[in-house]
DNA sequence: CCGTGGCCTTGACCTGCGTCAAGATGAAAA
DNA sequence: TTTTCATCTTGACGCAGGTCAAGGCCACGG
């Protein structure tokens, strides 16, 4: 492995200036099934309510740097975000793409171990650490689903290990296309085209390839009649079986 | 990135049959200072005690496999584990490897997401994870800890995620280097010279290359008087700071 | 309508690391 | 001690994917 070219510098992201703040309304609120809001009891959610803050970014914009601390914890609601870990000659490797019902913003003492960037328009909610912990006296059952979103988190980055240190760029891309598309038919999408709301620079610095190879690959999957390109941000993955083979191995 | 050969088939692994099970003394623990039992009050301990088996494994030796049902979680107390999954096709990637103190076994509901293997000669405690859920009843602070668990070995699989996507097979070996001699610090020993229990193999599997590149790495990294080769299994970080800078990139 | 600038694609070439193969080494058994 | 056998090292070679460069596409502003 070469070192690629760093797909930095974009055009450098401003800083978390929300468009918009407002108390929310949980009770309303239309991911909550996907969230870690989901089945919590009338009372926790109007507790969550009480202190959460809901907050809109503009494509590009950060929400937060690597190294900030971890006052807030978050959970998207709208659109897609990007999270990031960057060497120090400029290398990044993206380590997840966060949809609707995605949460974010499990830190260690150093605070966040990874910088959070908006891909498109955004909507999140905003819930301060201190008084989440606080919730968690009163609502074990609070921490139990934290827990569980940490394990699920874990296990996902025991997957994209593999991806990472075991499978060809063939094999990265088909997985990634079937893995996204698996998530939006998750949230009610047809999953079918998958939408890319990332560059293919994000894709390649989540894959761990270049952007040419992104290119090239697909192009390859293309001619080899496995998806068929709608727009730049919609791929229709046509033969399912075939894809699902080369994403085994 | 092209298709490693398995490192696999190897002598196959037997199944565990721990060769001895005995009920242990918490109290007395030696490594609890590095568990997840650390500064557990005395009737935690005391509970603890009373759910908790010891067990040994030979090197080799299988502790369960991925996808197995995930009844109990251990802790490390002696020698060393790997944590690995495989493809189809028989590549490896091994996730993790396990100190005195470390902990292991946080699953999905599609049971334990690896399999677990002895390196060499180790001892666990084996915790029913049933009776440890019990106990979060009556003890959140154990349930706090699990949850912080849970986020630092996030943050570690994120920085593996970078060192696999992003470095260079001299990157990776120098990291891997310093990290596990920070590790063995921690844990009281010198952690120079780095002691490597786990075959060249093992770590090519972790770092996302082949037995020869890691095997040529080494070398080049002998000829450059950056390290100095010991014993197979012993090896010197003779300059630090060359190493350090190095691993940055 | 035309420029401008960001992204994407494609081609030609290069190289880091994988592959294949042949010893070397070292621990354990005879 | 010698045999054995797995593991490790080293060399020669090949290729997947990286690098460099040119051009295409498309949205947006003037």
């Amino acid at each position: 492995m070469t070192r690629p070219s760093p797909t930095l510098p974009e055009p450098m992201p401003t800083q978390a200036r929300p468009g918009n703040c407002a108390a929310a309304n949980c009770a309303a609120c239309e991911v909550r099934s996907l969230t870690f809001c989901i089945g919590l009891e009338h009372d926790e959610i109007s507790r969550l309510s009480a202190i959460v803050t809901r907050l809109s970014l503009a494509a590009h914009q950060m929400l937060f740097h690597e190294g900030d601390a971890a006052e807030f914890v978050y959970n998207v609601t709208r659109g897609v975000m990007k999270l990031y870990k960057l060497l120090p000659d400029g290398r990044r490797q993206i380590t997840g793409f966060l949809l609707p019902g995605d949460f974010l913003g499990l830190a260690g003492k150093d605070g966040y171990s990874y910088s959070a960037e908006a891909v498109d328009a955004v909507e999140l909610c905003r819930f301060p650490r201190r008084k989440l912990n606080a919730l968690f006296e009163a609502f074990p059952q609070l921490e139990r689903r934290m827990l569980k979103l940490a394990t699920d988190e874990l296990i996902a980055a025991q997957d994209q290990m593999v991806l990472l240190g075991r499978r060809t760029a063939a094999e990265k891309v088909a997985v990634f296309l079937l893995r996204l598309s698996e998530r939006e038919k998750m949230r009610g999408q047809t999953g079918n085209p998958v939408l890319l709301p990332m560059t293919r620079g994000d894709i390649a610095d989540y894959l761990g390839l270049t952007i040419e190879t992104v290119s090239r690959t697909l192009s390859k999957l293309k001619r080899d009649r496995l998806i068929r390109q709608i727009s730049l941000t919609e791929i229709e993955i046509v033969d399912v079986e075939r894809m699902t083979n080369l994403a085994e191995g």
